[in-house]
DNA sequence: CGATCGCTATGACCGCTGTCATAGTAGGCG
DNA sequence: CGCCTACTATGACAGCGGTCATAGCGATCG
């Protein structure tokens, strides 16, 4: 992959993410993380002294950021931006991968949620903050095409809720059926948000 | 609680869900599962000689089979039943939960299904079991609402996979904001599809 | 009584995990 | 050269996980 440019602290964070997607937190191990970012295994505790906790926040983190800059990319190569056109593209990175990768990972942010939300203080808020820093830009979207302010922030938690459960129920089924489905049932509610400005 | 009536098998496929709803599947040990339900730990491997992966999908199936059977009493609890009522009453049950007794589970099967998928193929095929136990009394109540066929089934998709989403971000922010406004967007768009009988 | 069967009780085993301690290497710099 | 800092390399450790083996209880039934 391109990433194996970067330093082996990135590359760290970016495995523990990938791996984290697979399998969960609790089934991710340090020195699994290490191995599959081919970083030695002595510098897990000298760049996350730490420990796993640091190190999955980070990667929490990591998957915020990347979700967030992922918009204004989508937004991008939307020929003329609409509410549909970009929840569209969101949840077509998820089939594009699933039909080309097979349904082996779903939302690292989901599954951190899902494993520490009760145990581990620190990584229940890198996923809240990391669900911040993805709504933000949305929401920000949702405005410039003319949304009014306060539904933008709502209708922002409504798609990632929605995608985030379509990943869920996706990988349960392996089949793409419920991505497909709510991206051909929330549309037209996303669209009339604009008309009502 | 009530269920302590119940036998100790029952039990213990009871606390093994209440468990993994809160810790996740690979948090949760055999041993809490048995110390929780105050069963013999003797006994998980006469009840369970599947061991750990059919404790957990029977942990699962319950959980699916509970959410739908919970649907037919949402709609005996609503004067005239619509279906942003019904996906009012859904999403209740969980603020409710999280503003009396805290932020502490999630939805079991999608604990089961973020742990599991990747690892065990007959967990993730009973998250998918249970999706669809769930799915199908939702569809149907939305016909009997006057909802064409077709559009039943995918809306029941819609609302489970926003409830998901929205239980997860809820979670992560400890703060049941995500609950109540996908309840007060989606709600409009639900109620559209039966005027279009 | 004796036997059988459902269930309980414990203890041991092995593998794996996160973490720590300690020692080693490489490279820049005075 | 010597030294210091950044990073790497291993090995050990303590804890916990699921699972198996074996033995014990208790009642029902022949």
């Amino acid at each position: 992959m391109a990433v194996s440019e970067r330093g082996p602290r990135e590359r760290m964070v970016f495995s523990a993410a990938q791996l984290i997607r697979r399998d969960g937190v609790a089934s991710t191990g340090m020195r699994e993380v290490a191995a599959h970012a081919g970083a030695p295994r002595g510098s897990l505790q000298h760049y996350f002294p730490g420990g796993k906790e640091q190190l999955v926040n980070e990667a929490v983190g990591w998957a915020g950021r990347y979700a967030g800059n992922r918009v204004a990319r989508f937004l991008a190569a939307l020929p003329e931006p609409t509410p549909s056109g970009l929840f569209a593209q969101m949840v077509r990175q998820w089939t594009d991968e699933y039909e080309t990768s097979g349904f082996a990972g779903g939302c690292p942010v989901a599954a951190a949620t899902v494993d520490c939300a009760e145990a581990t203080v620190s990584t229940r808020e890198a996923a809240a903050a990391a669900f911040a820093t993805w709504t933000g830009p949305v929401a920000g979207a949702l405005a410039d095409m003319g949304v009014p302010e306060e539904r933008a922030g709502a209708l922002a938690t409504l798609m990632i809720s929605t995608l985030e459960g379509a990943i869920l129920i996706a990988r349960a089924e392996r089949d793409v059926r419920a991505l497909t489905t709510v991206t051909r049932e929330l549309g037209p509610l996303l669209d009339a948000a604009v008309r009502a400005d």
